[in-house]
DNA sequence: GCAAGGTC
């Protein structure tokens, strides 16, 4: 055995430096080698991967899609490479050298893979050196320490349970999703993809729709009352509604035959009042919710307006910046060592929190909620108690840290309280017509959780006290004609919560699963509706397929992957009968392959068609010019040369809405936060011709008396030649301030999309101009835009605001400001670095990286 | 350029 020292390997960096802070008693010195932290202390060395950081895929003689044969890839061999080169060549660096290693991945069947990646990358440099693995639940002091006295060795069974899955996940998608693809001709970007979990998770959505559609409304009446106390004035109304019990003997509100709810009416409104038939008073205690678990956390993110991906990244902002704990997680139970009064006292004496945790830390004892998962890898999402300062966090960041913390607060707090009143009036039982009013009144009687909880609904409804007997006056009847709705559509956490109910996806995966749909062109808008092409997809499965699009496979895979945890199967009996179970998928698919083509290829082309081209006839569809932008042409292309342009920004989306002049769909452009709807393009066209351009100017590039700095390069043909500057509307529906002249010349200023632009009285005395202002049709305050060369500057000097770097390379702002801090502020800086030095001082980014920067400012 | 699963 060599005497090298000990490397503990993690599975993230954090975990790697939480442990080395607790092991050494907080002497551990950081230091980066080639973009990755490793820990030192005593004897000791620790490091963090970054998940996985091996994969498997086909060898490179795989790689044309054209070449091989889909149904090739079945028995093809699978490699494992490296993906994550610098941590891998820095773990094999340090385990050389290793006396000991210890794998402290987490502690689930991922992370017993992960391990064991780790496991053959240390053997591979390193034959003999001992390798143990520690298990614990949580990094706390505690579990930690016990862990590493008590090692373990690496459950190579539960390991292979999930190379299984690996295996089985490749060879199924990237087989079925080749063979799509390639009959349908869609390779390149917009190819046609398949898997395991995008499968059955689009097959609910198209299932739901097919659902809606199929939907046959069917009429019901309902019939309400307005009843108010004698003498109780304005404040002693309150609203009943019409009931009656149907032959079971269970309540009803809805009467299904026009001619007895009309019956009823009648009656009802023949009344002049109501007897209280009978007053019940209950008392509802209103629990509150269990911890945050990922799924619980997005869907609350959810009813803010956030989407499932966006509530994520903000969460793994928040948890890389330590305010929050690890937003991936199952578990709805606290952990034994969370104090939840030691937590409550980091929020006493802050602005916004202070009130709120004084109060919940007066109550007796604080025993919190729990819900029915508990795992062992990581907490329920929780505040970790280290604050954010006001300015660390953005307006999103801070709604979603609030909520986080006003959670654990709901988590700790009392039930609420509420009275339940329900009142039950009888009408027209004199005359021998007896009918029936219920009213339900609910009133918070003591607020509990919701006091520091505000985003479950905590809405009162009135009903006043009665007695028995009481007459109550009839102020205004109600008779409302109504009809069933069809089944909701998914939302986004809906969705995600019926995946989980389903076993569907990981807690770390789900909301990526969506996200990729949308991608893909599976799915659009929100609640997401399924494409043309979604159908078409879950229909050739169901036919082909079925599997591919069945929540089974991961029934299957589950049960399998547990026989091989047991000991009762191994890899290879498991990887070998779902290889053959492809194989007789494709039997079926190779036969059918041209009919299964030609239907998605024509579910294709409905996803993209406008509607009829006015000009012909045939189909107006959406396509991409040779530069990449889109613009609507005629199918009869060349017979019909009419097109309508789209605006330059986005990719065009048809929505179902279609032009009540024009027959065609609306298009929407996405464009992340810029997305807006363009609407008819015919429509858009027609009012830009409509539009005479308004002159509001000399053009400065070729004006008369054109100054020659000028703010930015026209195409012009010099000063003098008399152009103006007028604001104009292109038919693609973009606005703004251009050159009379063009396109002789091309001086441009952009405008607004939306609002009327007007002209105002005031003048820019530096350009000669107008000052613009943009007007509303919605109650928004007008938009004094000003002149509009100042206005373009302004609006320059934002968007530029030192990125030049930011636009070279592509880098995000936060990164721009860490380079900044290292000292590198612009693109000849960065040329110059040397590309291991800035990887060692910006956390978070490889010299791989650094190379890969220059290369782009090059 | 395929999947799903880790992580950033």
């Amino acid at each position: 055995m060599s005497q090298g020292p000990e490397l503990i390997i993690t599975e993230k960096d954090n975990a790697a430096r939480r442990i080395a802070e607790i092991l050494s008693g907080g002497s551990a010195e950081s230091e980066r080698r080639r973009g990755v932290n490793v820990y030192t202390w005593g004897g000791r060395r620790c490091i963090g991967l970054s998940g996985h950081v091996v994969g498997v895929d086909f060898p490179p003689e795989y790689d044309d899609w054209r070449d091989v044969e889909p149904v090739e890839l079945i028995d093809a061999p699978i490699d494992k490479r490296p993906t994550q080169e610098n941590i891998v060549s820095v773990l094999r660096l340090l385990a050389r050298k290793a006396g000991r290693v210890v794998i402290a991945t987490d502690y689930d069947r991922e992370g017993e893979l992960i391990g064991k990646e780790a496991y053959e990358l240390v053997r591979e440099v390193n034959d003999d050196v001992r390798i143990d693995r520690v298990r614990f639940s949580s990094i706390t002091e505690r579990e930690v320490k016990s862990a590493f006295e008590n090692p373990d060795d690496l459950d190579f069974d539960l390991a292979a349970a999930g190379e299984a899955r690996q295996i089985v996940d490749l060879v199924w998608g990237a087989a079925l999703t080749r063979f799509l693809s390639l009959s349908a001709r869609q390779l390149g970007d917009d190819f046609i993809s398949v898997g395991r979990v995008q499968g059955p998770t689009l097959k609910l959505i198209v299932d739901r729709e097919r659902e809606i559609e199929a939907f046959d409304p069917e009429d019901y009446w309902e019939l309400f009352a307005d009843l108010a106390k004698r003498g109780g004035g304005a404040d002693g109304t309150f609203e009943a509604q019409y009931f009656y019990c149907d032959d079971d003997g269970t309540e009803a509100e809805r009467v299904t035959e026009e001619d007895a709810a009309s019956e009823a009416y009648e009656t009802l409104e023949a009344a002049a009042t109501a007897t209280v038939e009978s007053v019940r008073r209950r008392t509802r205690t209103d629990d509150p919710p269990a911890p945050f678990n990922t799924t619980q956390f997005i869907r609350a993110a959810g009813s803010l307006g956030y989407s499932a991906q966006r509530a994520m990244s903000i969460a793994e902002d928040l948890y890389t910046a330590g305010y929050v704990t690890y937003p991936r997680t199952d578990n709805t139970v606290y952990p034994d060592d969370l104090d939840p009064r030691e937590l409550l006292d980091a929020f006493v004496g802050t602005r916004q929190f202070g009130d709120d945790a004084d109060a919940l830390l007066e109550q007796d004892d604080i025993d919190p909620t729990e819900g029915d998962e508990e795992t062992t890898d990581h907490p329920p999402i929780h505040p970790t108690g280290e604050l954010p300062g006001a300015a660390d966090l953005d307006d999103d960041e801070w709604e979603v840290y609030e909520l986080v913390v006003r959670r654990f607060f709901a988590t700790v707090a009392e039930p609420a309280t509420w009275e339940h009143l329900r009142v039950v009036a009888t009408v027209g039982a004199d005359e021998g017509a007896d009918l029936s009013l219920k009213a339900n009144g609910k009133r918070l009687v003591e607020p509990g959780y919701h006091a520091v909880y505000p985003y479950s609904s905590a809405s009162e409804s009135f009903v006043p006290d009665v007695a028995e007997g009481e007459a109550l006056a009839i102020t205004d009847t109600s008779f409302e004609a109504k009809q069933t709705q069809p089944p909701r559509r998914y939302g986004q956490s809906r969705l995600i919560e019926t995946m989980e109910d389903l076993g569907v996806g990981t807690k770390s995966t789900r909301h990526n699963v969506i996200q990729k749909l949308y991608d893909r062109g599976y799915i659009e808008s929100d609640p997401p509706r399924p494409t043309r092409l979604a159908r078409a997809v879950v229909e050739a499965s169901e036919e082909f397929a079925e599997r591919i699009v069945s929540e089974e496979m991961t029934a299957q895979l589950e049960a399998d992957m547990q026989a091989i945890t047991r000991g009762d199967a191994d890899l290879e009996d498991v990887t070998t009968e779902s290889r053959e179970m492809l194989s007789e998928v494709f039997e079926g698919l190779m036969e059918s392959g041209e009919a299964v083509g030609d239907h998605l290829r024509e579910s294709l082309k409905a996803d993209r068609t406008v509607g009829a081209c006015p000009e012909c006839g045939s189909d107006l569809v959406i396509r991409q010019s040779r530069q990449g932008s889109y613009f609507i042409g005629c199918d009869a292309y060349p017979e019909c040369t009419n097109t309508l342009p789209l605006p330059s920004t986005g990719k065009p989306l048809l929505l179902e809405e279609t032009c009540a002049e024009h027959g065609l769909a609306h298009v929407k452009m996405l464009a992340g936060r810029k997305t807006f709807v363009h609407g008819c393009p015919l429509c858009q066209a027609e009012a830009a011709d409509a539009q005479a351009d308004r002159v509001i100017g000399t053009c400065p590039d070729c004006g008369v008396g054109a100054a020659s700095e000028t703010p930015r390069d026209g195409g012009g043909g010099g000063a003098e030649a008399g152009g103006e500057l007028a604001i104009k509307q292109l038919r693609s529906g973009s606005r703004l301030v251009g050159c009379t002249r063009y396109p002789e010349c091309e001086y441009s200023l952009p405008l607004p999309r939306r609002g009327e632009i007007e002209v105002t009285d005031a003048a820019c005395e530096e350009h000669d101009l107008p000052e613009l202002r943009v007007v509303y049709d919605d109650d928004r305050e007008p938009w004094d835009l000003g002149c509009p060369i100042c206005n373009y500057r302004e609006y320059q000097a934002e968007q530029g605001g030192g990125s030049e770097l930011e636009s070279v390379t592509g880098i995000g702002e936060k990164t721009a400001e860490k380079l900044q801090d290292a000292g590198i502020d612009d693109v000849s800086s960065l040329k110059e670095a040397e590309p291991d030095a800035v990887a060692d001082r910006v956390d978070g980014v490889g010299p791989d990286t650094v190379r890969e920067w220059q290369a782009k400012a090059d």
